[in-house]
DNA sequence: ACCTGAACACCGTTCAAGT
DNA sequence: ACCTGAACACCGTTCAAGT
């Protein structure tokens, strides 16, 4: 009976000296956290899906947000790679492409999401990814006749509305049912003249599908009125002009 | 030496049994979010501030959520004082109006934030709240000759980019410092084309000031050609368009 | 009916070792 | 150089009392 002096949680063997790495410490987050998620990957639960001491991972990682820094990193070269715009695009249709694949991805991989987005960008590696994609999309609009200053602008703005309503979404479902605003006629808010008249209730996050394209094609309404009434002098718009100009030429003939 | 057998952090005298009230730890709670940050209210802490048991708070809140929850509608209520805009103006004007005077109140008190936009709203009483202050700004909207739907859309985008912005500034604050994309020419990255030509660098997040009026405007922009669009037989339209030939005639008078 | 401390199961992180 | 458990200071929450 009393023949085992240790029925505790069974004392783990000490491991060989090389055998855990960054790079295995990492993969195991990340799987940890795409299984649960983001919120449940705690140290102790990390150290204990890779068999390993809690105080181990501190040998590679100074601190929980390090390895978390290291993690966005990874899932921004990620995204990256699954975001493929083609070139040829107009630069309004290829605007409304870009953003519409950043917000598919990030209701369809909370876990991006939830480091990209709802994290500010960390280790230098990772603004670097950023502003190369960023730029990429700014010398489309520079192309089309839009000044650096107002491209720039006119990125924030699809930027921020699109990360903004997939943070705002990812919020709202922390808090598990989305409230709705109240539809139909009914006594105790009388007060609801329009919103009683909506043809179905409109949670009040106001993230779904129909708000973000409807955001998005009247930002770009605004834009293409806004390239419209630029100066024919200013310097991009005569450059985008004269490159049209050169490709009529060139079909032409 | 040894006539003091208690050293201990001092043993807190027991309370009189009507001497806390909900009220009351709302009250310390929101002073306490207030004075430090909503991340350091913890259940302890706030317990010590009001000088009582921690476990006493559970009589009055089932549950840390719960109160915030009703920190939030509290806050909701101070946030629906604060906002008061003229109704007389047009209806661009107003949501601009509206919208600047909100991200201003955000930006201005943090705990605001926190509890509203980083948190899905909870209580039915913050919900209804938030309906009504909606509404009569659909209104405003439907009486320019917007159809139902449409306002609602246009509400939607203008609320998701301003709280978006709202939110995605608190974020990336808490990681201290905001990288800024590298501007002016370097080496290391001959790449980005366009953003070393901006005439300052940008930081990553975009929810600065000219990235916000910019896109405002935009928006505003893009909603001023949709209602000019608006067929004329539209219900909303008509309705808007004799209300518009009314006062000028009352005004020829 | 109201207030309480002790205790539990979790965190992230540090320290002082072990090999 | 790398891996470790014990320990610390924090959480939110529950339980079994006290008055």
């Amino acid at each position: 009976m009393s023949s085992t002096p240790t029925p505790q949680p069974a004392p783990r063997k000490r491991r060989a000296r090389g055998s855990i790495s960054a790079a295995e410490i990492l993969e195991g987050a990340y799987e940890l956290a795409s299984e649960e998620s983001l919120e449940a990957l705690s140290m102790p639960r990390l150290a204990q899906r890779l068999d390993v001491g809690v105080t181990s991972i501190y040998w590679y990682f100074r601190s929980k947000d390090e390895l978390l820094d290291t993690l966005a990193e990874r899932a921004m070269a990620e995204f990256d790679r699954r975001i493929e715009i083609p070139d040829d695009l107009p630069w309004d249709e290829y605007l409304s492409s870009y953003f519409r694949h950043h917000r598919r991805l990030y209701r369809e991989h909370e876990l991006l999401c939830d480091l990209i987005v709802l994290r500010s960008p960390g280790t230098p590696e990772a603004i670097r990814l950023a502003a190369e994609r960023i730029d990429r999309v700014l010398q489309v609009l520079v192309r089309a006749g839009f000044p650096p200053e107002a491209a720039m602008n006119a990125y924030a703005t699809l930027s921020v509305f699109t990360r903004g309503s997939a943070a705002l979404a990812r919020i709202a479902d922390d808090g598990a049912t989305v409230p709705d605003v109240p539809a139909g006629p009914f006594e105790e808010a009388p007060r609801l003249r329009v919103l009683s008249q909506l043809d179905r209730p409109r949670p009040l996050v106001m993230t779904g599908d129909e708000e973000f394209e409807f955001g998005l094609e009247t930002v770009l309404r605004g834009l293409r009125a806004q390239l419209r009434e630029l100066p024919a002098d200013e310097p991009c718009v005569r450059a985008a002009r004269e490159q049209a100009a050169a490709e009529d030429a060139a079909a032409a003939r």
